[in-house]
DNA sequence: ACACCTCGAGTTCT
DNA sequence: CTCGAGGTGT
């Protein structure tokens, strides 16, 4: 096809120039010579171009480098004012608790009028205008520092790089940046054409187009922004309401949602709430709520915020959607210890955001309390946002005479062992000691991140050289035949290089990653540094009797003979024999001697951790709190000292603390918690 | 014997 | 995240 772009091309040069040109008047010498909104025009001109024609999009064009240096993208940006995430309500129960206790703050003991928004479903961002100038802008982050994306945002063709004169010298907007659905459909129609992936959520693809290098692409996506609240202000008009706030930012036009309400009761309130659920599907962009301020800002401020979220406004949360889908089947899948799950396998459906076809059943007293049925009609929901969930069968489409669903009687690998269920037990297994399936799954522990923790020896990997008899147990990963995989498609020097080094790298973990890699049941990662402190060296458990393996504080006579009954077995010592020495010696001294050497600020205490911590991985959080003498489980309790919240926390987690009344820490807080041991 | 902690395992999709 | 099950203390 021939290019019909000449006359486009010579445009855009044009108009590189002249931005150029008026940019350099305006920043430089401060002295504009064409007024802003002519500037605006040109700009907007070649925006247009640019995406008719993306080909066409020069790397200097000023919509991908305005006042914006490339080289800051997503450097860490401290947000002057924080930026607050919102307490949630799931129904008008828990929107009545939240103004009783705002009113019971208050002197006056009434709320006066509330704002109702619409809740976007995007990313929030930080706006930083100083006279006039877009200077930053920033996403949330933890709330108190983002990132950098500047060049990125001011690329959306709807955020206004200046600020017309009665704006104030300062002003920090706050809003969501969005994809329209629009632009998401129109993607992924592009996707279509090259034969790509489509994207999956408008949400996520915000995300991605947002955090990309390039502000190129960033530019050819279509986003948007809904603008909401304001983070530091100097100068301009005086505000003593939020919905004078929302007037102010839109006549500096930027974009305010016109779907705001402002209501002078929570009745009222709640209609709104009502009205946005039902709206939620005719709407150009994805909403997950709403969201109901206090107008007044000298109420605001009387009501203040707790460490994470401000007391005067709350959010609606819809409750998650469900889908109805077909049921097509029930298929059970074999784990590394033998543990036989059913799960469903679904026609696909697009629900919560992604696309679902499996979803687990958990066990076969699961699968008939659910009466779910291979031919049913079953209703799915994410739980909790990201697990799918079978929620039940949709009765008046069962087909006549559906037969209930039995749990196999047999393996799914080759072999078609029996699968059994013991008295007293929830779980079926397959006990057969040699079954692939179980093979696989084991391996895959093995070499998993908090065992053995062997890169590039993933799922695909280990099916293939089982496959191909090059593994019949652990051990075998010891004497890989590396000439014959080097002869294997998709195999290159490199990559072959890459597994051996990672393999012998693995040699050098601790006895207690060892003892996880061995999969013995009723062991994981906490039981098994029980064991390795306890004994220090795998020969003295290996010599160890029940009883005194029972000692162990947090050992029982079930993880015991459990123990005791694996390295009996002598199949599993010729394993350990094939293992590699320096593995063998392996003691659990090494390790911590490093770890003594922090002081133990937190010693006795408990710590939870819900969401993610900036600087640590999820994994990471309890690390450093055990280094440092503190107990790190998963669940809050009567025992837990504190609660840590971190970036998008469990709602469960903080519901029991505050029932439970334990303290409970932002990040903050939590970073001198680690380093002091002291609780605000 | 019971209640209450903890731990472990499996799980979806990008 | 949720479920099931082991360990510990009363």
């Amino acid at each position: 096809m021939q290019k019909v772009t000449t006359g486009a091309e010579d445009r855009i040069s044009e108009l590189i120039e002249r931005i150029g040109y008026h940019n350099d008047r305006y920043h430089v010498h401060d002295d504009p010579e064409i007024p802003d909104a002519e500037f605006d025009e040109l700009v907007r001109e070649l925006r247009e171009l640019e995406t008719a024609n993306p080909e066409l999009i020069r790397p200097d064009s000023p919509t991908q480098t305005v006042g914006a240096d490339p080289s800051t993208l997503f450097a860490p940006v401290e947000h002057r004012m924080p930026m607050m995430s919102l307490d949630n309500a799931f129904d008008r129960e828990e929107l009545n608790a939240w103004a009783d206790r705002a009113r019971r703050r208050l002197a006056a003991e009434d709320l006066g009028d509330l704002v109702c928004e619409l809740k976007f479903d995007g990313l929030a961002v930080s706006l930083r205008y100083v006279n006039r100038k877009l200077e930053q802008a920033a996403t949330r982050g933890n709330g108190r520092v983002g990132e950098d994306i500047t060049a990125n945002i001011l690329t959306i063709s709807s955020i206004p790089h200046r600020l017309p004169g009665n704006a104030p010298d300062v002003l920090e907007v706050r809003g969501e940046v969005y994809m329209p659905l629009s632009a998401f459909e129109e993607l992924n129609a592009e996707q279509d054409r090259a034969g790509k992936a489509r994207y999956a959520n408008p949400r996520n693809t915000a995300a991605g187009s947002l955090r990309q290098k390039d502000p190129t692409i960033t530019a050819t996506r279509g986003l948007s922004i809904w603008c909401y609240s304001v983070g530091e202000v100097q100068g301009g008009p005086a505000l003593d309401t939020h919905s004078a706030t929302l007037e102010l930012l839109d006549t500096l036009g930027l974009p305010v949602n016109p779907e705001t309400a402002t209501v002078g009761s929570l009745d009222k309130a709640w209609e709104f709430v009502v009205r946005s659920e039902s709206k939620r599907h005719g709407l150009p962009y994805e909403i997950d709520g709403a969201v109901i301020k206090v107008n007044r800002l000298d109420l605001q401020e009387e009501l203040g915020a707790t460490s994470r979220a401000p007391r005067w406004a709350v959010a609606y949360k819809l409750p998650p959607e469900e889908k109805t889908t077909k049921l097509l089947d029930i298929h059970v899948s074999i784990g590394g210890k033998g543990k036989a799950t059913p799960f469903a396998a679904l026609e696909p459906v697009f629900v919560g955001g992604s696309t679902v076809a499996m979803a687990t059943l958990h066990n076969e007293d699961q699968v008939r309390e659910k009466d779910v049925r291979p031919g049913d009609t079953v209703v799915v929901r994410k739980a909790g946002d990201v697990i799918p969930e079978v929620l039940g069968p949709v009765l008046a489409d069962r087909p006549d005479g559906l037969p209930v669903w039995e749990f196999p009687e047999v393996c799914p690998c080759p072999h078609q062992q029996p699968l059994t269920r013991q008295e007293g037990d929830a779980a079926h297994y397959c006990r057969f000691p040699r079954c692939p399936e179980q093979l696989r799954g084991w391996i895959e522990h093995f070499a998993a991140r908090n065992a053995l923790d062997i890169e590039h020896l993933g799922e695909q990997r280990v099916r293939l050289f089982i496959d191909l008899g090059f593994i019949s147990d652990v051990g075998d990963i010891y004497s890989l035949p590396y000439d014959r995989i080097r002869e294997l498609e998709g195999f290159g020097e490199l990559s072959v290089a890459n597994l051996a080094a990672a393999i012998e790298a693995s040699k050098q973990q601790s006895l207690a990653r060892l003892l996880v890699g061995l999969n013995i049941r009723h062991l994981g990662d906490t039981t098994c540094e029980l064991l390795a402190e306890a004994f220090g060296s795998l020969e003295r458990i290996m010599g160890a009797s029940v009883e005194e393996l029972a000692e162990v504080d947090g050992i029982g006579p079930i993880i015991a003979e459990s123990v005791y009954e694996f390295f009996l077995s002598e199949v599993n010592q010729e394993i350990i024999q094939k293992l590699p020495k320096e593995l063998l010696e392996a003691s659990s001294s090494d390790a911590e001697a490093e770890v003594e050497a922090l002081p133990q600020t937190l010693e006795g205490m408990t710590i939870v951790v819900t969401g993610g911590v900036e600087g640590y991985t999820r994994d990471g959080v309890g690390a450093a709190i055990k280094a440092r003498g503190g107990k790190a489980p998963g669940s809050v309790s009567s025992k837990t000292t504190a609660l840590v919240v971190g970036e998008n926390p469990g709602a469960s987690k903080l519901e029991k603390a505050e029932k439970l009344g334990i303290p409970i820490l932002d990040e903050a807080q939590f970073q001198r918690l680690i380093e002091t041991g002291e609780l605000p």
